[in-house]
DNA sequence: GGAATTGTCGAGTTTCGCGCTCAACATTAT
DNA sequence: ATAATGTTGAGCGCGAAACTCGACAATTCC
């Protein structure tokens, strides 16, 4: 019952562009370095979250990622959701993909349906934004430590 | 995302001995036959619930398999935290498993750690017995169906 | 005591998806 | 034209999931 590494380094290449808010694109290679997110892999990260219209992307010298709308306006769960094409602990419970069993037979999603809904509805409330303001805190008070 | 296999099946297999609550054990291929579940697959996960105090089991003729407690006294959470090892969607959260990031900084854990205890929360709070009820019900429901 | 019946355990097998790399190609700036 | 970037799909290695199997242990019954 585990996540793969690709919503954890999807959503970390997210709040980089977030934080990044200058308007300029920010570089596959940037992402990567200051993330710790092999480059390469990164690439396909970067492809289905612009299929699902998370980011924008400019090639050719100059170019790089951005974020289609502002970070308060995106959730993590349709973000998530986009990597890790859904976050049902059982097949059932996704989208399209039916119950083997009679209706109303399946013990697994008894258990899980009610768990399933709250994981979504407190994914829903998490913005990007969040998840960047609080980088920049802590990197900030990180600074702050440094300096001393 | 996904759960194993391990759960479902362990679950439904403690859910027959529950049903079966005359005090006569259940033999590995009657919980399998009436359950569905690959009679030789089935041999591990009994294994592991006699080994975490679920189930005992006894050999010879006669012999199979029995709840150690009444189905009352066992909630879903330990059960399948047997099964499964942990229902953690991220390792940071698992216990002794720790986060490799320093502490406060793994945007992982921020997002995921309520969402983890309220699933724990939940699974805590079905018994086996509530679900051996409700397949008791059903079956029940079913039979009706069919004398009509 | 011996045979039949049942559970126990560990090793082996197969399949599959994750995590990742790489090479060929497309696009744009200078 | 060239260099810098992004885009895409094929492919690889590894580990885990989902089993299977065979040898062994315990118990009952005759």
């Amino acid at each position: 019952m585990k996540l793969s590494t690709k919503s954890d380094y999807g959503v970390r290449a997210l709040i980089e562009l977030a934080l990044s808010g200058d308007g300029a694109p920010v570089q596959r290679a940037e992402i990567a370095s200051r993330q710790q997110i092999p480059e390469s892999y990164l690439d396909h990260l970067l492809g289905q979250l612009r299929r699902d219209g998370f980011v924008r992307s400019v090639r050719g010298p100059g170019g790089g990622h951005l974020l289609t709308r502002e970070p308060a306006e995106m959730c993590l769960l349709h973000v998530i959701e986009s990597l890790e094409g859904s976050v049902a602990p059982i097949a059932c419970l996704e989208e399209g993909g039916e119950c083997t069993h009679a209706p109303g037979e399946c013990v697994q999603c008894w258990v899980w349906e009610d768990i399933y809904e709250e994981t979504r509805r407190r994914l829903g409330d998490i913005s990007l934004a969040d998840l960047a303001d609080r980088v920049r805190d802590q990197r900030r008070g990180a600074a702050a430590n440094y300096s001393i």
